[in-house]
DNA sequence: TTGACACATGACTGATTAGTCATTAGTATA
DNA sequence: TATACTAATGACTAATCAGTCATGTGTCAA
């Protein structure tokens, strides 16, 4: 598909030029396409820096999610989350780059939104790791923990653009778990307030009206599967005021959580859902 | 000072609103001068940038070099480390914004060199603080302690620019110290390797003659103070070849290192000297 | 062959930028 | 007052940018 070639192409160049320095110009040329093409897929250049998050943050998202909720790995919560996160990292180093260095940077209110809100999901995740794998925990602690363990996974997460550093994932992951267990039995000075994360966790995490049909539309365009797409439009029609009985929202939300390139948006709509 | 002013202005903008998002245009009508004005001070935007971080930087690696080797701090190294930092973000926070947020983010070459060097410096001293104070840890360890060190600086300055995150500057330090400290004496698997900083350290630490010849030219245009302008202007005649013998250039030295201002001028002088 | 329609093009617009330079204002010296 | 010199101005240039739109072009069905 078109938008998935601009997408990219588009990376490789914000990876390597960064975004504000990187013209569309640029970008249609390495694609090799005329400007007038990009703009059929993308109505803007903000547009398509959003699709670029969205669509890797979301599949970031949904398999964390499905590997912290797997049984399988239940007393392995935290190195599943480092493991899945480095992984995304070392397939996707350009998106990584992007995600590290310049996403923090950026002063587009709308991407900041975006941001925050799988920030904050994946704030909620931490501290549900947290709660299961090492309950005896200081309640005071547990902030600066995930604190320390957001900030481990970014810091780290830069040695997968450094050239001279080769990383074997699997001691990455174990050394940070070793880490954070030592940090989680012996630390006992807090520096963040319980209540920190608060704000961010509980008034973001639901998304807007908005915000949710962007997303569904998106997704709508990414998706072959038929299942999904039909699903992916009936719950977009519901939300327009086509209204639907709560027994197929329910059955079509299931639809979406079946798939991992879905499942994050579900959870989405859910949250969304609760929020009303 | 003229130079000063636009350097403050400037960096009220550039913490507000980015530095690419910020055009001249901005920083003039914020300082109520005309546009050539703003050229007869810096000879480019890359330069007023480069001024900005030098000036900061070298303030804060001077700053922590005297709070490091003073005797006074011996057994505290660590927690003079941290709160220099510290103190010198909250002091500054809008340099620290643009320092932790979109410096990471520039491609203009010079700078990343620039910050390398700082870096470099850096990175030398807290291997230093490690090996005084946590003479005991082991030795594959002290690469990760190090990059951990960073990280914490790092991470936890971004509270600085946290509205609602109100940091007590002593509790901060000292919550981090445990941390820093557990780490030492409880972990042991290591993610890198001794030599990973061996590239950074050893090849970039040294200045070349013209980067020096830069700071040197800064530093002139900065310092009001006879003695030290002096000093600064012989040693760069010095380098563009009116010799000078050893004592009076160590002299010269000897004024530079005592004032906080031309500290880390004097160390990056003896380090070019030392490399020739 | 014709008409219709989506897909694609790239010259163009208008806005913005960093940086320049002929000109003027201000100030000190003679 | 006249002269010389520096500091300051802002209109200007040339370049670049995101985004538009009149003009194709290829591909169907009739």
């Amino acid at each position: 598909m078109k938008k998935q070639m601009i997408m990219e192409k588009a990376l490789e160049l914000f990876a390597k030029n960064g975004f504000e320095a990187t013209s569309i110009q640029q970008i249609t040329e390495k694609c090799g396409i005329s400007k007038g093409a990009f703009y059929l897929s993308f109505k803007s250049k903000d547009e398509l820096i959003l699709s670029i998050i969205d669509h890797f943050m979301s599949t970031i998202a949904a398999e964390i999610e499905r590997a912290v909720n797997d049984d399988q790995h239940a007393g392995d919560l935290l190195y599943q989350y480092y493991f899945v996160f480095f992984r995304a990292y070392e397939r996707h180093a350009d998106f990584a780059k992007l995600f590290i260095k310049e996403l923090s940077a950026m002063f587009n209110p709308e991407l900041i939104e975006r941001i925050l809100v799988y920030h904050a999901h994946l704030t909620k995740v931490v501290f549900s790791i947290i709660e299961r794998q090492f309950p005896q925990t200081n309640s005071k602690m547990r902030a600066d923990l995930v604190f320390v363990i957001q900030g481990f996974v970014k810091n780290y997460g830069e040695l997968f653009f450094i050239d001279h550093a080769s990383v074997d994932l699997h001691e990455l992951c174990t050394a940070l778990v070793e880490k954070t267990e030592i940090l989680a039995r012996h630390a006992a000075i807090p520096v963040l307030a319980p209540e920190f994360f608060a704000m961010s966790v509980h008034e973001r995490i639901a998304p807007t009206k908005e915000q949710l049909m962007e997303v569904l539309m998106r997704k709508i365009n990414e998706i072959d599967d038929p299942i999904l797409l039909e699903s992916l439009e009936l719950l977009t029609g519901h939300l327009r005021g086509a209204a639907l009985s709560p027994a197929i929202i329910q059955g079509l939300l299931k639809n979406l959580s079946s798939s991992p390139h879905t499942k994050w948006t579900a959870s989405l709509y859910q949250k969304y859902e609760v929020s009303q």
